[in-house]
RNA sequence: GCCGCCGUAGCUCAGGGGUAGAGCACUCCCUUGGUAAGGGAGAGGCCGGUGGUUCAAAUCCACCCGGCGGCACCA
């Protein structure tokens, strides 16, 4: 290397030489004009930088533009915004303590401590506000402080919160601000070099209450939520994409299609209505079919059960202000939150031999929690609901299989649903929690063991596990992009202990068996929430709480179409008849609507020639075929999966 | 549970101190129509609940209940 000289390569693989140093805005400048407008950051070494940031040696630098589809691009974008967000606050209301600002999936968000709450009147203003800061073109500088003057300076200003984070920064660590007009922040980087390059394409979004660094025990801050893309095109996709799933969300779908309702006097519980309960019934078929293959025994338990039984589980100490308890005869009983000691106390009935094992006890489990009332959300966080419970007694050493018996069905259900890329994650111990640590390291370990044989590919999910053993949380997504825990698996040496449980070894003695929890829906009702989002209300023959109507055109038809219907019941498939006085157009409209996936329309003609007009939901045009080979065409597609 | 917003007919929503409104659904009548709304008439309300302010409250205020969006929680 030549004094004084610094080789920049470039993605395209050709190679620059500058005087040294050079600032990746000139490295820009010296490409080309045009490259230097768009540039927003540097990527050096495929690390994301400043563009402003000073090269001194040799290496390879990309320079980082909107038109990248990568998400780091987004990311920039959005913590700009947030940035800008903060800025636009300060300047309208100085009281306002800013705290933190991090880019999230699809967007930002900001966390004040206002004198006054914001109304959603302030949202406007401050958005119009932040594009104000955009059009000005603020330079956004990096500085480098110590971070003790960064502590006094925020405290200085009256920023009490930023003050508090920086001081539990290591004291010889420099501490990074950024600056642009007259608001500084507390910042790792990289930036924006400039509030213009932020463009236009974000948008505020919607008002929220949040915790001071997310613990309940802390004040409530006031959090804004706002979305930014590189274009006002990608904006646009995003609000249509939000507006589409809110088409799809199942609160309402479950009312339009007269699947279910919730009502006051029983919050958090289902009222199935028929259509609602013939799905759930489909479903429960479905899976016990499935149960009875991969050897479950299905067994149920009581609802209600003496307190004694869930303090000596251990669940009276931790859940047992979420439990519904009732008294009589002078003790307390719950409505059993969960199945597990129901299950073994069946166990310890008579399962007495390591011939037994593994023994795979299932329940439809209907359990009532009293969950948060903030916590609540459709069917899909409720009160009183049904777990697809199992809980399968083993040895140390068939947790491994069990677990891969386990994920393969769980992959192979889920499968039938159209759910191919699970969220996986892997939940260990607790601050929290009942056993020795000894045992958390046995049950955690063969957790971890017996997943990576399985080849999923998951990710760590820290202190998240059950009170009594770590966890494989299986993750579905709602329309609008909210996780749920449906399928899990738990590792548990802990309650079989604390319930006494046993079997006797081949060796003649006395063991303990290991428990392992596991469901694949997870609960019922979620489980239909989702299948709701999921399909749009569409829902595959199979699923379809009524998949035919048969329709008339005229009532010279009436009889035929009686015929046909019970031609339709006859092969079981689910039918209704609608005779009604009404023009063919509006009862294929009423029935689309109604999202019916099939309708058989009968005329003068289908019934003369025994035919029969078949219109499917979503396409204009229909068929007509013989009674026989419609019917035969439906029977085939309405097959239960595995069945 | 906490912060903010909301609650009017079965559903979707307008109204906003002075007799409660629309569309759809529902009931009845006419219409027998060939693939996403044929026409007419009728019925339907403790304006979430309780208290207060007022000559007068669906409307303003307070509290409670419920819903929505987040946060916290999720055996």
């Amino acid at each position: 290397m030549e004094n004084g000289k610094i080789n920049i390569k470039l993605p395209d693989g050709s190679l620059r030489a500058f005087e040294k140093p050079i600032s990746g805005e000139d490295l820009a400048l010296d490409i080309g004009p045009g490259l230097a407008k768009a540039a927003l950051a540097l990527r050096i070494n495929g690390e994301m930088k400043d563009l402003r940031t000073i090269l001194e040696e040799d290496t390879s630098v990309e320079i980082v533009t909107a038109r990248e589809e990568d998400d780091e691009v987004l990311e920039l974008l959005r913590h700009d915004a947030a940035h800008v967000l903060a800025e636009a606050v300060k300047e309208l209301y100085p009281e306002t303590q800013v705290t933190i600002g991090p880019a999230i999936a699809d967007g930002f968000y900001y966390d004040f401590a206002p004198v006054e709450p914001f109304t959603p009147e302030d949202l406007e203003k401050i958005e119009k506000r932040m594009h104000e800061i955009v059009d000005r073109d603020e330079q956004i500088l990096r500085e480098e402080w110590q971070r003790d003057k960064a502590v006094e300076f925020f405290k200085n200003i009256g920023e009490k919160y930023k003050a508090q984070i920086i001081a539990d920064i290591p004291a010889d660590q420099p501490i990074g601000i950024y600056r642009q007009g007259d608001f500084q922040d507390l910042c790792r980087g990289p930036h924006l070099p400039s509030t213009k390059k932020l463009g236009h394409a974000f948008k505020l979004m919607k008002l929220a209450g949040a915790y001071w660094r997310g613990d309940s025990k802390n004040e409530m801050l006031q959090r804004v939520y706002g979305t930014a893309w590189r274009s006002e095109k990608e904006l646009k996709a995003y609000l249509n994409r939000l507006e589409e799933a809110e088409r799809r969300d199942h609160r309402k779908l479950g009312k339009e299609m007269d699947l279910f309702h919730l009502q006051e006097e029983a919050v958090g519980m289902v009222f199935w209505h028929e259509k609602g309960w013939t799905l759930y019934r489909t479903l429960e078929r479905y899976l016990r079919h499935k149960l009875e293959i991969a050897d479950y025994k299905e067994v149920k338990t009581p609802q209600l059960v003496d307190r004694k039984l869930w303090e000596a589980s251990g669940h009276w100490e931790k859940f047992g202000e979420h439990m519904y308890t009732t008294e009589s005869e002078e003790r307390t009983f719950a409505l059993k939150p969960m199945n597990c000691p129901c299950h073994v106390q069946i166990f310890n009935q008579g399962i007495t031999s390591y011939r037994d094992l593994p023994y795979r006890m299932a329940e439809f489990g209907s359990c009532h929690r009293y969950e948060p009332s903030g916590a609540l959300h459709g069917i899909m966080r409720v009160r009183g609901f049904t777990q697809d419970d199992a809980h399968i007694f083993c040895t140390e050493e068939q947790i491994m299989s069990e677990t891969e018996i386990f994920c393969a069905l769980l992959l192979d259900v889920y499968k039938d649903f159209g759910f191919t890329d699970v969220k996986v994650k892997f939940s260990d111990r607790p601050p929290v929690r009942a056993g020795e640590d000894a045992i958390w390291d046995k049950a955690e370990g063969a957790l971890r063991e017996a997943i990576e044989a399985t080849n999923i590919p998951y990710t760590m999910n820290p202190g998240e596990g059950a009170f009594y053993g770590p966890k494989l949380e299986f993750v579905l997504t709602d329309a609008i992009g909210r996780d749920w825990q449906c399928g899990t698996l738990q590792v548990d040496f802990v309650l079989p202990e604390r319930l006494n449980a046993n079997y006797i070894g081949e060796d003649g003695a006395k063991h303990r068996p290991v428990m392992l929890h596991r469901a694949i829906f997870g609960s019922m009702e979620r489980f239909i929430g989702i299948l709701i989002e999921e399909y749009a209300g569409r829902f595959p023959l199979w699923l379809a709480p009524e998949q035919v109507v048969v329709a008339t055109i005229t009532d010279e038809a009436d009889n035929y179409a009686r015929e046909v219907l019970s031609v339709l019941k006859a092969n079981g498939l689910r039918a209704s008849l609608d005779l009604r006085n009404e023009k063919i157009n509006y009862k294929v409209r009423e029935h689309s609507l109604a999202k019916v996936p099939a309708m058989f329309v009968v005329g003068k003609r289908e019934a003369e020639e025994r035919t029969i007009s078949v219109r499917r939901l979503g396409e204009k045009h229909q068929k007509v075929l013989a009674l026989d080979d419609a019917m035969a065409d439906l029977l085939e597609e309405a097959k239960v999966p595995g069945q």
